[in-house]
DNA sequence: CGCTACTGACCGACCGGTTAGACTATCGAC
DNA sequence: GTCGATAGTCTAACCGGTCGGTCAGTAGCG
């Protein structure tokens, strides 16, 4: 009755990934044990290792699933814009989407950046994942610096500095207690601190 | 023998403080029980619950002292320079001092930011330990404000901002694999990054 | 004697992982 | 068409190690 048809066999490690994606965010990796996991689903612990065989396979699972949607998310929002400066400050708005998911993402990072120190395994996810990431940031950058709107020397030193930006006003954001209040303000003093550094004569347009 | 006097009693705490760090940092405070601490500092597990009653309560004080520790190191490295520029230079080479340290005291603040989103007794202690050192942004920021050397409307905007990129690219290098190597690399480019967001208008001196 | 520092044995909860088996579902053999 | 056989999904009970915390008690010291 609970589970009545069988449905599609890749589905479950779905569903367990996301209730593992929730919980993991809400109290840490090492705060959740698998049975809530589990049940968060409506499944069995026994299942959870049985798809993944360990803990630790689950929250590697997890978080490649969690970034491959926020850096797809990231990557939708710069299409649109057509300047170097719209296209920064879309990309910007697009990372600060919403108070509840950038929270939920972020503290999972945190997570991942403490593994990552520590885990080869883990140091391997987050590389793949800062490459792919900083690529596209050197790109917008050298956009930016071919029509002269920006006068970054190194693209990907510049890509580093830009992405440091972003992450440390987000990890700044997180401590705060009233941090659902907060986010527009920290959103906008990311934008303004992006453009600051990346724009060298302010006042200057397009070569 | 091994205890022969028991010499001041502060001491052992601070003995457990450090062995804590040390461990903390190296495997995460879920990754330490506390029966390795007291042994790494030559006592028994009672002594550690004696004195701090909880693990939780170690994991505070322990972090506490870390964070004036650093503090203090940080506004010791300050004090020295003149010029706007070169406080700001003086205070990036204080803050990036060493590879090991960097790396013990900043895995433990990720620790540190991970619990302050999710428990209010750390929320405060990351709160007064930030707002204290975003004061001593603001006033370097300030500074460089009135001599014409920096362009910054918001000196508390600034800070944050300023904060966020030592923070940010710290949070990148903790997660290469080959961060020994890569620490200067990091140092300079925070230094070039900190000096493209403060400097405005470049190649203009003072007012 | 009483106080502080300190230990070691112990307890109970928690949790990752194992296992035996239930319940289909598909498929070939007759 | 139906009857095993085999495979895939899923559960519940269990195991064993770990670890925070308790406690009874010892040792030195004023």
């Amino acid at each position: 009755m609970s589970r009545p048809a069988p449905s599609a066999p890749p589905e479950r490690q779905v569903d367990l990934i996301r209730s593992a994606y929730r919980l993991f965010s809400e109290k840490g990796v090492h705060g959740v044990p698998l049975e809530e996991i589990a049940g968060h689903a409506g499944l069995s612990k026994g299942l959870v290792l049985y798809y993944f065989k360990t803990k630790e396979n689950l929250v590697l699972a997890t978080m490649r699933w969690a970034l491959d949607v926020t850096a797809e998310r990231v990557r939708k929002a710069m299409s649109v814009a057509a300047s170097p400066e719209g296209r920064v400050l879309a990309m910007i708005d697009g990372i600060w989407s919403g108070a509840e998911t950038n929270r939920r993402f972020y503290l999972l990072y945190l997570d991942l950046a403490g593994h990552a120190a520590r885990q080869h395994q883990f140091t391997e996810l987050s590389a793949t994942f800062r490459a792919l990431e900083n690529v596209l940031y050197a790109e917008v950058i050298r956009d930016g610096n071919a029509v002269g709107a920006f006068g970054i020397e190194d693209p990907e030193e510049g890509a580093v500095a830009l992405r440091a930006i972003i992450d440390g006003l987000f990890l700044q954001w997180l401590q705060e207690a009233d941090w659902e209040r907060l986010h527009p303000w920290y959103r906008e003093t990311c934008k303004r601190a992006a453009l600051a550094y990346l724009i060298r004569t302010p006042g200057a347009p397009a070569a």
